[in-house]
DNA sequence: GCCAACGTTGGC
DNA sequence: GCCAACGTTGGC
């Protein structure tokens, strides 16, 4: 089982929003990155658990715990013209963005803050604390993951 | 294939 | 809202 790191705006969709759910899954669509949809596509698998971060908000920092419930698939947001997500190139025979389904796991009490990450010593492969940590997908090593996730239950 | 212009991301 | 750091686009 793999780890990873998952961007959202929680002002668009947030941990919260996805424990408001039903069945507390939602398709994680929109990536429109190819490096992240790569590793989309090709390396998150059933079971593996994802960290769910906040971004361009008041509190920054890694909100709660997801779990991959459905593998690759064609977005289908890149075929309709009425969302932001369209991607005119796109066909169905050629789908050219994937996305995934989530469950929700675990909301922390507290988010764990961008700050307090980049103060901790042991996370220095981490996407997010190197200069300009703009994927939005994104791995993280399992050792990493135990680290901050001992820290975020706290 | 280079690279300037442009658009987007995301912390602050 | 600012702006630095990236990614993408498109002319040549």
């Amino acid at each position: 089982m793999a780890y990873w790191l998952f961007k959202t705006e929680p002002d668009t969709f947030g941990i919260e929003d996805l424990k408001n759910r039903p069945a507390q899954t939602e398709p994680w669509d929109g990536v429109r990155n190819y490096q992240a949809r790569n590793f989309l596509r090709d390396q998150v698998k059933l079971g593996d658990h994802v960290f769910i971060y906040h971004s361009s908000c008041k509190l920054v920092g890694i909100a709660g715990i997801a779990e991959v419930v459905k593998e690759a698939y064609p977005d289908p947001s890149q075929f309709n013209p009425e969302s932001k997500y369209y991607d005119v190139k796109a066909t169905a025979e050629k789908p050219r963005w994937f996305c995934v389904d989530v469950k929700f796991k675990q909301q922390f009490k507290q988010v764990l803050p961008l700050k307090s990450i980049k103060q901790m010593p042991e996370i220095q492969h981490l996407g997010l604390v190197k200069k300009g940590h703009r994927l939005s997908i994104m791995p993280v090593d399992k050792d990493e993951w135990s680290i901050l996730y001992q820290q975020a239950a706290k």
